[in-house]
DNA sequence: TGACCGGTTGACTGACCAGTCAATCTGTCC
DNA sequence: GGACAGATTGACTGGTCAGTCAACCGGTCA
């Protein structure tokens, strides 16, 4: 067997994770036993604390594995030339795709944590709001260059775009809105549109970002 | 002492829901003990068992209170003969005026309940997606009448002022946004110009609900 | 007066479960 | 082979707390 000690044929870890996911998405995290976690993965009980210090810990690197890479997209998004419509467009795609890849643990990430303002939100708080910061940024300079109006503050605009996308998942998540893939393609332009343009009825000359229906 | 059976001098029951939402606001519903409850009511502990069959009945009696209420306003809102712009306004003001009056309750309403997507927001997800519907009937009603443009749907329209809102209150509960007297009018005119008149950049002649700062 | 009853008390119990730990297994290296 | 290390096992413990219950209190009414 070419193996070292460095690559273990099965990572247990990742095993662990990857079964957390599924059992937090199905029971939530505080319903479900970390017996239910060790079984759905296939280990021993014990097994779990070997890899990590506690259940929350588990809840925690899930967490932060996703919500870096999301902090890197959106300021990626912003470091590029485009217009500021587009770069919400980017982020509200990336957002969209995660769901779509993933579903179950974009669940867990906005149901234990992002959501879930008095436990887990309260601890990752710094880095949730890391997120809408970097969406404000997008807003202050769209403003500056005089593309957004400027009466409405960047956090504010921020939070509101931020709540609209996590409010819509959440639809999916509770089957409140239809899912599948042409909602999720409609979903992003949708957002995009609404936040951006706005539901009053107006002269649309210039659509940008994603095909109209 | 002039007092019935029917009407004690003190209402215990009333007595133990107020201290309910002071600690469930402090500590958070899973994190306090019911023991904590009884002590900040100044009763004694059985009592809380002579009034509620359990724990979660508090919440769900705080929550049901209150939801219905607000489900009631927005009927009402809806039912009024004035533009949709002004009804989200009123809507918004409502809820707005609400967390100005009781933040306590409204925080336990909306990090126990409403976003707590899977414990008490499961159980009383119809009565929140009554509060959903009944936005929605009032985009859908703009959309016939041309005032709202008609490629979004009501469904969806609705989850994203709600979801707006919703993240407004929570930016006020955990110190994202700046509170205040002035903070909260100018919230209800940003949250609706955001949704219905979009953050680009446009000739506005015509400001609806609220006056601008 | 004394019987009755809803309101009130708080010590106690039973269940649950996160986290521990000593034992075992498996592979590696000399 | 045998010694060492890390991986793996699962029975067990300790603490926590929701909910129970038997006793008590105080007002009412006949």
């Amino acid at each position: 067997m070419a193996r070292t000690n460095a690559e273990p044929a099965v990572d247990k870890r990742r095993l662990i994770l990857d079964a957390a996911v599924r059992v937090f998405a199905r029971q939530g995290f505080h319903t479900c036993r970390v017996s239910d976690i060790a079984d759905e993965a296939g280990v021993a009980y014990g097994l779990v604390y070997h890899y990590f210090d506690s259940k929350d810990q588990i809840l925690d690197t899930l967490f932060l594995e996703r919500w870096d890479i999301l902090l890197r997209a959106i300021q990626q998004v912003d470091a590029e030339e485009i217009p500021p419509r587009e770069k919400l467009y980017a982020i509200t795609s990336f957002i969209v795709d995660s769901y779509r890849h993933d579903p179950d643990l974009m669940q867990v990430i906005i149901v234990e944590v992002t959501r879930a303002a008095n436990t887990f939100g309260r601890t990752h708080l710094a880095h949730i709001r890391e997120a809408y910061y970097g969406i404000a940024a997008i807003v202050e300079r769209a403003q500056r260059a005089g593309t957004f109006r400027s009466d409405i503050t960047p956090d504010f605009a921020a939070l509101a775009f931020y709540g609209a996308v996590e409010q819509v998942l959440t639809g999916w998540i509770f089957a409140l809105l239809p899912t599948g893939e042409r909602e999720y393609d409609q979903a992003k332009t949708h957002i995009v549109e609404t936040i951006c343009g706005g539901l009053d009825q107006t002269d649309r000359t210039s659509s940008t970002a994603g095909r109209a229906d």
